[in-house]
DNA sequence: CTTGGCACTCGCAGAGTTTGAGTGCCAGCA
DNA sequence: TGCTGGCACTCAAACTCTGCGAGTGCCAAG
């Protein structure tokens, strides 16, 4: 039993020392810089059975030891706790998100914040509308056969859509559509909305029912493409100077910043709100993307999360400060949606 | 006469030839690849007076030549002539461009589409809104003390504000309120709308002043706000990697990258639309972007240029091309813009 | 003004060498 | 059974050395 506490303390300390030093650790220099009590010789016994059950590998023989994308996952998961954040910090990231003037700007700000505390690629997805609820729906005359439908949704956000009708529509007959169309959905959950739209076209008069169709259709399609096809803000990329080589990392990487369904794939679900996910290498869901993790939290008001943010970084990073980061920011976030 | 036209002869193979084989251009190699007629000693002569003028430079002795940003300078402004597109690029660039659904989306198409013609960072700034015209005032009530402004332009696109009220404002009052702001401000220019703003207050009735001179406030730098720091898309990042090293060049670049201020005084000053303008290494504003290029080209609606498209890239670019580019697809942006 | 010839320079690539960190294994000891 | 010191071995990285060749500048002749 001690012994194998003495062989996790070995997995945790090699996992220390090379991220911190970016180089593999041997078994003489690991004695020198933890107290491990034991001597070299030991440790390199230790070291074998690590190797031997995937936690560690050499790059090449003569060389010292590297952690395995298994090796880091039993550090995130038992050798390490998520430190709290000091109060300066604290300090930091409220007053660095309390300026925000709107969503927008609290997501963006968020972006910058979190690239600028974990020094990674940080990507923060716009909150998503699927639990939000309809405020207003507005229909603006653009020509006398095209209209404008904007969406105005309780987190604040706006959505747009033009709306291409089959006939002329006279301004009274729009601000009874208009009329009609919020008493229909106002104040509905997206979710139901996008049902009672279906049959929205049934419930006007005849002579509105092809204009109430196209204008229910295009406003429908605002709501669940928006759900969809989220959009993200990335920041930090600069940071990526510390990553390896360019075409097998940083390239496939950069690929994906701007791909933002692969993005959003790459954050992928999130538990619920508070919970920091950690994938690790190959755990993701990319091939190309074997030399990068992921830490990413799940954000919205109250207790749902209903979008997510994170970083992106090379699976040599500093996993428990990041944790603590990506956690405080997505807390902090909540926090203020709450108070929105 | 005559020598002094090889000479620039020579001063464009050694630019078409570095820019395709991105080494050190020598004087035995350039007689072969080109038809100039004369020896490599001769060349050589005219080498030597090349670099006595600065427009070209030796690596280190016993290396070819390399232009300097000087020698690129005088080849774009003499020595080459933009070459028209083919059909077939004409024809890609407008599928890729005609399925756009409003302003955004060109937006994003042509980021991508640069970025994939050129091969290079494309940067495409969004319209501002300084020539477009007020289409719509939408207020909404979000509390009783809280309105949200939505300003709709001619562009289609939609600009959101807050605006907190001193006092609770009835249904009614606000459809009153909405009424007289439309009435002031519909289908005017931006610029003239801010002005009209100002006054806006003084001739609403005394009951609705205040809140009229908040919201006309919250609408007014929705209008200025926008028309300064107006957003820019960045695309193509990836292509950074036939950039050359990292920390020199990259980094920096990045960085300016993620700074939408610092973008747009790159994109810089753009003449009138369909003008080409290039920036070459040094002669940008920012001293870390020594080795970067700037081609961009303003777009607009008519003959106005309302903002600025193109690229970023190594000056060791092959600039006919881009520049060709450039200017074909801020042309059809024109052109969409044009027809909205 | 052009050209061929010639001596010179110097970065680069490849081969050989050295260094030292790190390993595995073993025999002895608690 | 587990720890330790010792020892032989491995091998990447750093360094030195060397020859090659692309490229130059200069010069004298056409």
């Amino acid at each position: 039993m001690v012994v194998e506490d003495r062989r996790l303390a070995v997995l945790r300390a090699i996992v220390e020392d090379y991220v911190s030093t970016e180089e593999p650790v041997g078994s003489k220099a690991l004695v020198e810089r933890h107290q491990l009590g034991v001597s070299p010789a030991t440790v390199r016994n230790d070291m074998a059975v690590l190797e031997d059950e995937g936690f560690i590998t050499q790059p090449h023989t003569s060389a010292g030891r590297v952690p395995t994308d298994k090796g880091y996952r039993l550090f995130v998961d038992r050798l390490t706790q998520v430190k709290p954040m000091s109060a300066a910090e604290r300090r930091a990231i409220a007053s660095f998100l309390d300026g925000a003037v709107d969503v927008d700007d609290v997501v963006q700000r968020s972006v910058r914040l979190l690239s600028q505390l974990t020094r990674q690629v940080a990507v923060v997805q716009y909150p998503t509308l699927s639990n939000s609820t309809v405020r207003h729906v507005e229909l603006v005359s653009v020509t006398p056969t095209r209209l404008l439908a904007v969406l105005i949704l309780s987190t604040g956000r706006v959505e747009q859509r033009l709306v291409e009708l089959e006939g002329e529509l006279a301004d009274d007959e729009l601000s009874e559509l208009r009329g009609s169309l919020n008493g229909a959905v106002a104040g509905e959950q997206i979710s139901d909305a996008v049902t009672t739209l279906g049959e929205f076209h049934a419930t006007v008069r005849p002579e509105l029912a092809s204009a109430a169709r196209t204008a229910a259709v295009a406003v429908r399609e605002a709501m669940s493409d928006h759900r969809s096809d989220a959009r993200v803000a990335v920041g930090g990329t600069a940071n990526l100077s510390r990553f390896g080589e360019f075409d097998t990392t940083i390239r496939p990487l950069l690929e994906a910043l701007e791909e933002h369904v692969v993005l959003l794939k790459l954050l992928g679900e999130t538990g619920s709100d508070g919970l920091v996910t950690v994938r690790i290498g190959h755990e993701g869901p990319f091939q190309n993307l074997a030399t990068t993790s992921v830490v990413a939290a799940g954000y919205g008001p109250g207790e749902q999360s209903i979008a997510s943010l994170g970083i992106v970084g090379p699976t040599r990073m500093d996993y428990p400060a990041t944790m603590a980061s990506v956690r405080a920011v997505a807390r902090y976030v909540s926090r203020i949606l709450d108070e929105a």
